[in-house]
DNA sequence: GGGATACTTGACCAAGTGGTCAAGATTTGG
DNA sequence: CCAAATCTTGACCACTTGGTCAAGTATCCC
């Protein structure tokens, strides 16, 4: 299971570079390293979390010998720490359908869609947030405190503001429906074992998260009110 | 070999105790002592997962020594299907409020009540489920594509039933709306961390688990084609 | 070229891990 | 009462863990 670590763009783009057209192979090549790893990282923690993942396993992943996973990352738990933020990072970013501007039907719909077709495409991101979550985010509390909250209560203030305008219904609390959301949309990664094992599927299709994505937007467009 | 297999009805213990009279005082010890290892174990492993657990970390928390711990339950594997088993009992009773009888929005509010009331009140059982779940459900696959299937069938069949008396839209697809009630009633027992920072409390509240349950309730029979 | 710097890696270590064991304590049934 | 069965537990073991280190190799810039 070594190779093929050639395309790991997934996670986290190149932080700046700007300045790296002076410096020759070196730095790129350590960029391209940290990258590997983290990748290989990524994919052991989501399948095991913290503690239960151990650096030779992540080692094996990405093809390289142990005493080199901690040339670049001192310690595993450094390694975490930036698996974790480059995955917060890819997680908060799709939370921009929300304006008072946009029609609510269209952002919840893109919303939706948007958040499945991560499920589909990135599960092992899904996986290391869950995984975080589920053992109490020693790592994310204070993230999930400030900023998410702070973002939350924006996005109330749309639906809010929505309310005002007649365009919405005006029971509907933001905050429980991005829970619902965020929930019935990361369960088509987090426990997609569960979803294709009643669906008698070895695997989800495309076709499946197709329709998780429009039967989830029609329950929810018609609960707030929008069909 | 001591460890008297014999009893081990295979998934899950006696509950009941009426016939316990006949039975001296050592089968009723034994009988306490399971429980409470059991109780230390799932605690454990819903906050570590299998693998992160220790038997050590059980142990203290039963406040016993750890080879006690091993005469009783001889592996941690063992130990832990057993806790599973327990859990998915738990799980999977309470659903039976779908029946082709029942009248659709009363099902519907009594399921996502009953739901969040346990995610309120066994939120460790939850979390065993959970991570066994993101880990692959290594122990629970053959259920999960057998009985919860089957039973998820069944419910389909309410559903269409429903639908065929006009009761509930036609479109609604039970399976997808099942995935959708287990991800965003659990999500306030697993993900319970995630859900408090954002609301900005340190625990949540009952009347927190009230709203999150009106709130889902109100949009699922919306949703639902029901008010 | 050559000295400095950056990277690679097999060997190693202290601290845990799940699990065993044997010697003792307690309870049982007769 | 006592011998057999059951339970308790500290000491112990083979193995894995995250992390270190020193001896090497490749690359850099002058």
């Amino acid at each position: 299971m070594r190779g093929s670590d050639a395309d790991n763009t997934i996670i986290l783009a190149d932080r700046n570079d700007g300045a790296g057209t002076v410096r020759p192979a070196r730095v790129r090549s350590r960029a391209a390293m940290e990258q590997r790893i983290l990748a290989a990282a990524a994919a052991v923690f989501s399948e095991a979390g913290f503690d239960a993942a151990t650096t030779a396993a992540i080692a094996e992943r990405a093809a390289l010998p142990k005493a080199n996973i901690h040339y670049y990352f001192r310690t595993k738990e450094l390694l975490y720490q930036k698996v974790v933020a480059d995955v917060l990072e890819s997680w908060i970013e799709r939370m921009d359908f929300f304006t008072p501007e946009a029609d609510p039907a269209t952002a919840l719909r893109s919303y939706i869609h948007a958040k499945v077709t991560s499920a589909r495409c990135y599960p092992i991101e899904s996986r290391v947030f869950a995984n975080e979550m589920l053992h109490g985010a020693p790592y994310l509390r204070r993230f999930l405190g400030r900023k998410l909250r702070d973002r939350v209560d924006e996005i109330d203030a749309v639906f809010a503001a929505w309310a005002k305008d007649g365009k919405i219904a005006a029971d509907v609390d933001a905050h429980f429906l991005m829970f619902t959301l965020w929930a019935a949309t990361q369960t088509y990664a987090d426990f997609g074992v569960q979803v294709s094992a009643v669906l008698g599927k070895d695997k989800l299709a495309d076709a499946d998260y197709e329709r998780a994505a429009q039967q989830l937007t029609a329950l929810v467009l018609r609960g707030c009110g929008l069909r």
